[in-house]
Formats: C-alpha cells, sequence, structure tokens
DNA sequence: TCTGAATTTTAGTCTAGTCTAAAATTCATA
DNA sequence: TATGAATTTTAGACTAGACTAAAATTCAGA
C-alpha cells in the first residue's frame, strides 16, 4: 500500500499543463476560437469590402447563429466592429491580432516544410492549430532558427501588411509570361493539384490562351511538356508577378 | 456593396482549421484532456504503485470530483482500470497512449532547446500543448531532423519504455561519484533552480555528506568552486548513473 | 410601396469539462 | 468492533461554443 511519504509528490508538474480551471479564467478572454475568427475575418476582408455572418458562417463551417454570438464577444473585445445586420469589420485591435496569427502560422509552416521535411501540400491544418501556442519570443526564435524567411512556404507574406505586388493569375493576359508567386487557396486538396501541375511559387508560366469570358486559361508552365487548362476558381487563387527577365 | 460573385469564396480554406462541431464529434473520443490525464496517470504510476483519485486531482489541480468524472470516460475508452474508492491503472492501451504522447513531449522539447535555442528552463509547459497536436507522422520527421535524439534536453529518453539504469540522487552515499542522468521535475522554477546550482544531465558531481536521516545531501559540481546543499525534494527528483570514470 | 425570399438575430438546447456541496465509503484507532 | 476523519463518489450548477427553430430585419422586384 502506498504510504503517506511516498504519495507526498503532489507538486511534481508544471501547472499550466493542466486544465485551465473555469474559475482562473477571466471573462473576456481571447481564447483560441476567437484567434480563429478574428484571423478569418482578416482573410474574408482580403477578398471583400464588406464581410457578413452568412460569410463567416461559411469559411468557418459553422451555422450563422454561432458567428452572431461569437461576433458580440469579439466586439466586447474590441476585435470587431459589427453593426446588426449590416456586416462586421475589424479594428485595429482585431488587425493586429490577425496579422500576429498570420506570422505565426507562416512561420510555422516553414518549420514544418524546411526543417522537418514535411510535405508542402499538407501544413497548413497543423499550423492552424500550433499558431494559438506560440507567444511573440517562440515565434522570434523560429524566424531566427530560419533565417528570417519573407514568406510562408506557399508564397504568402510572413508580414501580412506587406504588399508583395503581385496579382491574380485570372487577371492576366493571354501571352502574358509570369513568375507564381503565391497560393491562397490552401486546402490540402488544392494545393496537391497545384503541386501536380507545377503552379508553385517561382515557376515561369506563359499564358497561351484564354476563352471569352476568361473562365478556362491555358497555360505553359517551364518543365513541363503538355500546356495545362485551369478553370477561375484555380487562376483567381494562385497569384503572379510580371516576368521581368522575359519582358 | 458586396456582389453576389465576389462573395461566393465559400471554399477558400481547409475545413480543419475551424472549430470541431458538436455533430461531428464521436461519442467517447480521446480528447486533449483525456491525454492529459493519461499522461499523468503514467507519470504518477512511475513514482507509486497504487493512483488514488486524490493524486490524480492534486496532480491535474483539479477537484477530485472532475477526476472521478475523468476516470469514468478513461474507463470507457478502455484507457484505465479504475476499481471505485480503490484507484486506477493504466491498461495496455493507456500505457501505449502514455508512452507515443511522452516520445511527442519530449522530442518537441528537443526541437524546441536545440534547434529554436528556447531556454531549458522553460520549454516543458509549451510541449504539454504541442504534444496533442502531432501525429506520428510528424514526429518521425522531428526525430530524424535531430538526428533521433535519445532523450529530452532534462533527460528523460525518448522512449519512456526504456530503463536508463539510473537511480535518485537522494539513494546515493557520502564519498559516490556520479553523473547526473536526468532531471523528473520540470517545473520552471524548479529546473531554473537546477540550471542555477549546475546539476543538469552530464554534470559530474561527487557527495560530499549527507545529514543522519538524508535529509540535506552537500554536493560537489564540476566547474563549481563551492559546494551546494540540496533538500531531499530536489534529490529525490535528480536521477544519476554512477561515474564509471572516476570508479 | 408592398411583399416574399434571404439573411441575421434571438431563444432555447446540448456537450465537455470544470466546480461545490452532500452522500457514501474506507480506514485508523480507541 | 465501533466511530470519526479522510477520501471518493454522486448530484446538481456553470461556461464556452456548438446546434436548431423561430422571430426579426433587409432588400429586390412587382
Amino acid at each position: 500500500m502506498a504510504t503517506k511519504e511516498n504519495r507526498d509528490i503532489h507538486l511534481r508538474v508544471p501547472a499550466t499543463c493542466r486544465p485551465k480551471a473555469a474559475k482562473d479564467r477571466v471573462a473576456f478572454e481571447i481564447t483560441e476560437s476567437i484567434e480563429e475568427y478574428t484571423e478569418g475575418v482578416y482573410r474574408l476582408q482580403e477578398e471583400m469590402e464588406v464581410v457578413s455572418t452568412g460569410d463567416i458562417a461559411k469559411y468557418m463551417s459553422v451555422a450563422p447563429a454561432s458567428v452572431t454570438m461569437m461576433l458580440k464577444k469579439m466586439s466586447e473585445l474590441g476585435l470587431v466592429d459589427h453593426t446588426p445586420y449590416q456586416g462586421v469589420k475589424l479594428t485595429a485591435k482585431g488587425e493586429d491580432l490577425s496579422v500576429r496569427l498570420l506570422r505565426k502560422h507562416r512561420l510555422v509552416e516553414r518549420l514544418l516544410v524546411d526543417f522537418l521535411q514535411l510535405p508542402w501540400d499538407d501544413v497548413h491544418d497543423l499550423a492552424c492549430k500550433l499558431e494559438h501556442y506560440l507567444s511573440e519570443d517562440v515565434t522570434d526564435n523560429i524566424s531566427k532558427a530560419l533565417n528570417h524567411p519573407k514568406t510562408c512556404p506557399h508564397g504568402n507574406p510572413v508580414d501580412a501588411t506587406f504588399k508583395d505586388g503581385s496579382h491574380r493569375l485570372s487577371d492576366a493576359e493571354s501571352g502574358d509570361k509570369l513568375i507564381v508567386a503565391k497560393v491562397t487557396d490552401e486546402r490540402m486538396e488544392f494545393l496537391s493539384y497545384i503541386m501536380e501541375i507545377g503552379l508553385v511559387p517561382t515557376a515561369a508560366i506563359r499564358v497561351k490562351s484564354r476563352t471569352p469570358f476568361g473562365d478556362v486559361m491555358t497555360l505553359e508552365v517551364e518543365g513541363y511538356d503538355a500546356p495545362v487548362s485551369i478553370g477561375h476558381e484555380v487562376s483567381r487563387s494562385v497569384w503572379v508577378f510580371s516576368d521581368r527577365k522575359s519582358e
């Protein structure tokens, strides 16, 4: 039987490994969920002027009612301005949080791909989880260890406020010679396809043709023999630089 | 105003970044909490034969009633055998889970210390969080990238089933020449103290004296001029090898 | 300008995992 | 071997963050 003495080991492991007791929680804390929503609104704002409850619901795969509830909390935390029925906009505080999260996300992706050699098309989801646990200090160390990369493996700038000067491939003209800058749809299936057709960042491409309403684009990709035809959903999510060498 | 067209971007980000809907959850899933409890029971079993509800409660900083509830779930999941009022014991499945978690934990710590250069005494808590998000594949890659380390930065074997042959410093005799093997109390304050007095893994030490009932031990630590006296709580959590070179 | 469809919000429900208080059990010792 | 203290379990309450169904609001088109 365990004696009094040998069971008196109560504090042998750090308190932070333990569940956060309800009573320890501060009212209106920025939880992992709230971070995820905030980052989501930021990403949506990059695509559209006005972000609605429904947009967020689709983006988060959640019922609109859940979004309304979260928007209320985010509003109380000063992360968004929400006008009921009219849409939502990040405050400066909300943007700041998003930019810091995106930095963590993108640096972690680089760590996973560059150092841990994980597959390029399968690190996004893990980074989504890990980003919430990294302090600024830890993030600085990741950046340092990787020699301060400027982008994530998919080409998106570590500093989300940096304008890289790229534009959507869907806006390119027939005949344009371009360099792939970044891919903004990071779903694994999408990235796998992108990798398969070689449309990854730094790839040199030429727009061979476009159909009348711009929905199908045929490309020559350097290093690939056969041209590839892509739809609008793809060309919208791939961003390019003009290829100065070829101009 | 946002047009119908430009807001139709519903699937631009991976589903796994999103909250797990209640309806998607499998009944009796192994959650992060359950993993943490299981690992806790494993660590407690290393210190004592019979682990009680109260031990777990102290260890997890949680009310005993919460432990009872979790034990019920863990029991249904086949992770522990729980005899009400009598204590708990991990099943083979529970031990297997613990061993896999400890491997993740210890490899992450190595990544944080060796590659990211984070402080030796301040990586445990972060590893506690991250370990739950790493698949076996990712963990294998961490191991590979670090050239398959055998221990965590505090000396604990990556393979928890491996018996390293060390014993507690508290069991050493006056005059013994020893090499520090590992430190099993990973609280930051404890590790900071250990670092300060130089009692870190691979350090060579000599037991100068012990007080009659073994509660205070005075040590000479290689590279440190003044001897240091430590209490039982410290000598219990520091494990040592006999120093063969000096024998 | 009215009306109906679409969107958003409100109201109420559920689960995981915490809590406290009270009841049940065990165990040491008189 | 009986009793009271300590431990554990049960019972009931709470919060975060999801849900559905119903009510409220907006807006396009007749």
